[in-house]
RNA sequence: GGGGGCGUAGCUCAGUUGGUUAGAGUGACGGCCUGUCACGCCGUAGGUCGCGGGUUCGAGCCCCGUCGCUCCCGCCA
């Protein structure tokens, strides 16, 4: 026989005792179970602990003529304690229904006190809210809270079904160096000195994409890993500052519609598997064109949830019967704003406010009412639209009687349909528009391989370089900069899906020919010899047999969020950093001994004080 | 790099028009209480009002600067 375990017994079957385990049928039994004081409640003589760990609480209870009773007594909040006596059954009267051991307690016989606490600088006892500093300098308090502690449970289990999910389409799990080279398109790199090599650097890397390519070429097929990813750029609530975690996937001949194929029950499937109540969006999902998204979102993040769609009216107040100078030559998006004709003036005039913080010119509006079985406007701006132009107004954007419709212009295309997006985000949050509970997942297709860049009057990659383009080869490899407006139409197979207003995924069929990336980066004004020295070990492995590919990314973090119900990143990680990137708990960045900078050849110079 | 918000007891917050000794709840500590589960009751301790400077007879409050956290813009192939 072995001797009683010192911190959890186990029942007949074997199954460790926690403080979640117990019920009626173990009553009887004597336990030992260990845990933190959740709670203590001093009745004169009778003492309750409630004790928590991983599993759930139990109340534990003892009365002062115990011989463990001075013991207890001096329990306090978040002391680590080992309890042993018997589990007896409640009377109806005091069971607790909001636990699930709320039919038992145990009868303390022996209890031991495994570790003391200080005064807590973060209680983990209620649901207050608190200082994200002082959160993030006590993770471990702020950890042992249920809603951190059920996020975190959460994520895991969610990569668990991710995993699963890749295992049973077929594809292996393979780890890509976490030093690597400097790559240097995109965001900032981390650097890590290199000791043997005084001057150089490793680099931490941005997504392991040269390396699943590489996966292809070296005949793997099917790769999936759940990747961390490092970028020195600054953070947001919905991105990390710093580092990531992607599940990154790669696979060989396969068309973009392969790739969806793939990719959309991977989503669906982790969404419903842990949804709850809420609905998730049966696939295949809509495909929206990047141009599409921009003209009827204002955003290539569609949110789906919103049912304003935007129009382009420029056309119409383009006519010479719409006197309206201010629209005039200028793209123009007419927002509607379903239901809102009875709001009170302050609801436009807020708006308009808004809009102009936005950067935007204002937001003008009519509002329609019915006047004998006629349309017609009111507001500042009706009376420059005549009866005519307003017909085709309502018309082409589905208004009636008792909405509104609001109006983004500006010279500048961009500009315009990016001021109708936000407002349509505002007007459906306003007008209470957006539908609560569900998952609404779209994909952005086609999007457009090359951007004008007018401070530098120069072609830019829009995205991603290493997409393949929708195009002829023979007629790309012959552009020259006189072919300026056709380089600027080209579209490319990458891909995103657009999650409520969240870009969950992204991915692309990429570029394997090696002529043609070197001419796509000369179009973008880089020479060969640039493209040749930056990506010669991709380059020079698609001269070797290289098979068609293509793949995605799915932002973990981002999926756990939505899935939480949390609109902020740090609340799905486990130790994140601050917005300024810095980790409060463990001090990074921090200095190092002046030994490590001379072993690394480095001299550090501080910045000038001002 | 730029803009907004916040910073008062261990924690969450209140603090009037600039005016006596800066308050409450919670936690801590002590006392009372045998069925609570946010237990209840009584008491005690606990403050560089983020920090520095200024205006004023007098500053938690007004002004300037600075630091920290956060949200946004830039940035994120």
């Amino acid at each position: 026989m072995s001797e009683a375990h010192p911190y959890r017994s186990r029942n007949a079957q074997g199954v460790m005792d926690t403080c979640g385990s117990l019920r009626a049928a173990d009553v009887g039994r004597t336990v030992t179970i260990s845990g933190w004081v959740n709670r203590r409640r001093d009745h004169g003589g009778l003492i309750f602990l409630d004790l928590r760990d991983h599993y759930g609480i139990t109340q534990a209870v003892i009365e002062p003529d115990e011989a463990a009773f001075a013991e207890t007594d001096k329990c306090r909040n978040e002391w680590v304690v080992t309890i042993t006596g018997p589990v007896v059954a409640r009377s109806t009267e005091t069971k607790n229904k909001d636990l699930p051991t709320g039919d038992v307690e145990i009868r303390i016989a022996s209890l031991k006190v495994q570790s003391q606490a200080q005064e807590l600088p973060l209680p983990v006892f209620g649901d207050l809210d608190y200082p994200e500093d002082v959160r993030l300098k006590y993770r471990f308090l702020d950890l042992r809270r249920e809603r951190l502690h059920k996020n975190i449970m959460l994520r895991s289990n969610i990569i668990r079904s991710l995993r699963q999910r890749m295992f049973d389409q077929g594809f292996t799990e393979f780890q890509t160096p976490i030093l690597t080279a400097s790559s240097p398109e995109g965001a900032r790199d981390f650097l890590v000195p290199s000791r043997r090599y005084p001057g150089q650097f490793y680099a931490l890397p941005q997504a392991p994409q040269q390396f699943k390519q590489l996966i292809q070429v070296a005949g793997f097929d099917r790769y999936f890993q759940i990747a961390p990813c490092f970028r020195d750029e600054d953070g947001r609530a919905d991105r990390s500052p710093g580092e990531f975690y992607q599940l990154d996937v790669e696979m060989s001949f396969v068309t973009q519609d392969d790739v969806f194929a793939m990719a959309e029950p991977v989503l669906q499937g982790v969404f419903e598997e842990f949804a709850g109540d809420r609905k998730v969006d049966k696939g295949p999902y809509p495909r929206i064109a990047y141009d599409e998204a921009l003209l009827k979102y204002g955003s290539d993040k569609p949110d789906l949830r919103n049912p304003i769609l935007i129009s382009d009216v420029s056309d119409v107040f383009a006519r010479d019967d719409v006197e309206f100078k201010a629209f005039k030559n200028k793209t123009v998006r007419a927002i509607p704003g379903p239901g809102a004709g009875p709001q009170p003036r302050s609801f436009f005039d807020k708006l308009n406010e808004w809009a102009r913080g936005e950067g935007a010119a204002g937001l003008g509006y009519v509002i329609l009412e019915d006047e004998n079985g006629t349309i017609t406007g009111k507001g500042p701006i009706a009376k420059f639209i005549p009866a005519p132009a307003l017909a085709e107004l309502t018309k082409r954007c589905g208004v009636k009687a008792g909405d509104a419709l609001f109006f983004s212009a500006d010279a500048k295309e961009e500009r315009a349909a990016k001021i109708a997006g936000l407002a349509r985000t505002r007007l459906g949050q306003e007008l209470k528009l957006i539908e609560e509970g569900t998952f609404r997942f779209c994909w952005v297709v086609d999007y457009p391989m090359y951007e004008w860049n007018e401070d530098e009057k120069m072609i830019d990659f829009s995205h991603n370089p290493f997409s393949m383009p929708q195009y002829d080869r023979e007629k790309f490899l012959g552009f020259s900069s006189a072919d300026k407006d056709e380089i600027l139409k080209l579209k490319v197979f990458q891909y995103d899906i657009v999650c409520n207003g969240y870009e969950m995924l992204s991915g692309a069929i990429r570029n394997r020919d090696p002529e043609v990336m070197i001419k796509a980066f000369q179009i973008a004004g880089h020479p060969a010899e640039e493209t040749e020295e930056k990506f010669g070990g991709m380059l020079n492995a698609f001269r070797y047999g290289a098979p068609p590919h293509g793949g995605l990314a799915i932002g973990l973090e981002r999926v756990v969020m939505l899935l939480a119900g949390e609109e902020n990143i740090r609340e799905v990680t486990m130790f994140p950093l601050t917005q300024q990137g810095q980790d409060l708990l463990m001090g990074a960045p921090s200095d190092v001994l002046p030994k490590q900078l001379k072993e690394l050849h480095l001299r550090v110079v501080m910045p000038e004080a001002k």
